[in-house]
RNA sequence: GGUCCUGUGGCCGAGUGGCUAGGCUCAGCUCUGCAAAAGCUGCUACAGCGGUUCGAAUCCGCUCGGGACCUCCA
């Protein structure tokens, strides 16, 4: 098996992957609250984690890949005195908290396939289990971590801090932690400042609440996900991930909780992801500058000047590494869209390469850099650039200038096989080629032979003509050693 | 205000001590009836100042700029 080194943020250094249970893998990733649609910055973390569950499933692991969908306990405004951000949008919309649930959870699932990300193992809801939520907070009351004030339950945070390093994530100071914590509204009850709910009061006209021994309520947000990997992939797995923003308090109080509970750090591995920016900043809801999936389709986006595909969307993610900030512009899409293209057209010339009886070119050896790229942390950015060197290998064999074997010639198609669609997840645009395609591949079959004919009686005009109207058509021909070739565009 | 990250060529974006990333754009050449496509070549950068070193984009310090978190957030 490969050895694979990934970027621990508890440690903060690349560390060789070792799994604790070979070759399974359990990795959680705290996934979205369905209370309105996803925005770009979203996918782009369930892009990568997308890409490091593919590479793990390439390279011979079984992966149980656990994402869960938030459908309550999320709060709305400050801290645990707000109302549930669900209730509140079906206040809004006069519909059922779980209406609102199910046609956010079925659009995040349709924008999870058209970016062609595969399906997670498991996709448990928070309200699905509220039971163990509930069993976990009763059990970190009973090892004396947690207190009941009137119906809510608090995490002791600085009882807590006292025997476990409550900032091992972000090496904070908590001490610094607590003087920079701001006094928030309705928060009395709480013991120190930097106590969160695992289990929260819910007043008579809140929409979402459960019965508990404490009294009617909800649970907390961070509670869910100790609660949800606990009971799928055990109190220890191998990787949790999420986006960078959740490093300080969602996966700090997460950790907590879990050591609270049971005694054991939860995951060895935890792996964030970084921004999606937009000239320069951080890619939110609440600055108002996100943007939705389909308007990005569509072009129908004042900063943009075209609709992109899914697939030159999901490129244009793969070439700057996942914990790096990624600055979104219609400049950077279009360029990323035209490389992806090239890229594409270098499989359908992969396809009818003649070989030689030797090469010219050391496949082997590339390929090899291809899996150094992505043991070294998933950079798919270096990988991109290995497969634009293979891309100019099969430009140059197409165009006579290198040679190539034909078992050269399927190492390549395999590299296409493993790297670009297996792991990268991306696919060529005209999936679902049907009747009509297969027509109009014929009808241009004949087209381009009666302007080589008519190329070969000297007659320009005519040959010109067929050019120009396919062009316009939106079909553009290329003239090859091998003849003529098309695209449309 | 505190903590942390970051500043690469026209644009996007890898790279952490010596050996040209890559993509897009632009210019030239080859090929071509012309064009496109493709290939080749060029534009060879590392915020500024100082230091460490035989040698720094890469390490250290300072200055300036950008950002994240500290409050819901992927």
């Amino acid at each position: 098996m490969e050895r694979l080194f990934i970027y621990n943020t508890l440690t903060r250094n690349k560390e060789e992957f070792k799994a604790i249970n070979a070759p399974h893998v359990g990795m959680y990733v705290c996934g979205p609250t369905v209370y309105s649609d996803v925005h770009l910055g979203n996918c782009r973390t369930f892009m990568s984690f997308d890409v490091i569950y593919r590479y793990l499933t390439h390279i011979g692991y079984k992966v149980r890949y656990v994402r869960n969908i938030t459908d309550a306990g999320h709060l709305e405004g400050d801290a645990d005195v707000g109302e549930d951000k669900i209730s509140k949008k079906a206040k809004l919309s006069q519909l059922e908290p779980m209406e609102i649930v199910q046609k956010y959870t079925v659009g995040f699932r349709d924008v999870m396939n058209l970016f062609n990300l595969l399906p997670p193992s498991i996709e448990p809801t928070a309200t699905g289990h509220i039971i163990e939520q509930q069993q976990i907070a009763k059990k970190i009351i009973e090892n004396g971590l947690a207190y009941d004030v009137n119906g809510t339950v608090y995490f002791d945070v600085e009882k807590f801090a006292k025997s476990h390093n409550y900032t091992a994530l972000t090496g904070r100071k908590l001490d610094e932690l607590l003087e920079n914590t701001r006094d928030l509204d309705g928060q009395e009850d709480k013991r120190g400042r930097l106590d969160f709910a695992l289990w929260i009061k819910a007043k008579p006209e809140h929409l979402m609440q459960w019965p508990s021994q404490w009294g009617q309520g909800f649970p907390g947000w961070h509670i869910e996900c100790s609660a949800m990997s606990t009971k799928y992939l055990g109190e220890q797995f191998d990787i949790h991930g999420g986006g960078m923003d959740l490093a300080p308090t969602h996966h700090t109080n997460e950790i907590a909780q879990n050591i609270a509970y049971c005694g054991k750090s939860p995951a060895n591995y935890w792996m964030h992801t970084n921004m999606l920016t937009v000239k320069g900043q951080k890619m939110s809801k609440s600055l108002g500058n996100s943007f939705l999936p389909m308007e990005l389709f569509s072009g129908d986006h004042e900063l943009l000047s075209k609709g992109y595909s899914p697939m030159a969307v999901r490129f244009f993610m793969m070439q700057t590494h996942y914990r790096s900030t990624l600055d979104f512009s219609d400049e950077a899409l279009q360029a990323a869209e035209k490389a992806f293209n090239r890229l594409m057209e270098g499989y359908k010339t992969l396809q009818h390469l003649q070989s030689s009886a030797s090469s010219s070119e050391d496949i082997k050896a590339l390929e090899r850099k291809c899996y150094d790229a992505m043991n070294d942390d998933f950079n798919t950015p270096v990988l991109i650039a290995h497969l634009f060197e293979a891309l100019r290998i099969i430009n140059s064999a197409n165009d006579k200038k290198t040679t190539l074997t034909q078992v050269d010639i399927e190492l390549l198609k395999t590299i296409y096989k493993h790297f670009v669609f297996d792991v990268m997840g991306l696919k060529t645009e005209e999936e679902g080629n049907n009747k009509a395609g297969t027509a109009l591949e014929k009808v241009m079959n004949l087209v381009l032979d009666m302007r080589t004919k008519a190329k070969a009686n000297k007659d320009f005009a005519t040959s010109d003509q067929i050019r120009d109207k396919l062009s316009e058509a939106g079909i553009q021909v290329k003239d090859g050693k091998e003849g003529a070739t098309w695209t449309i565009n």
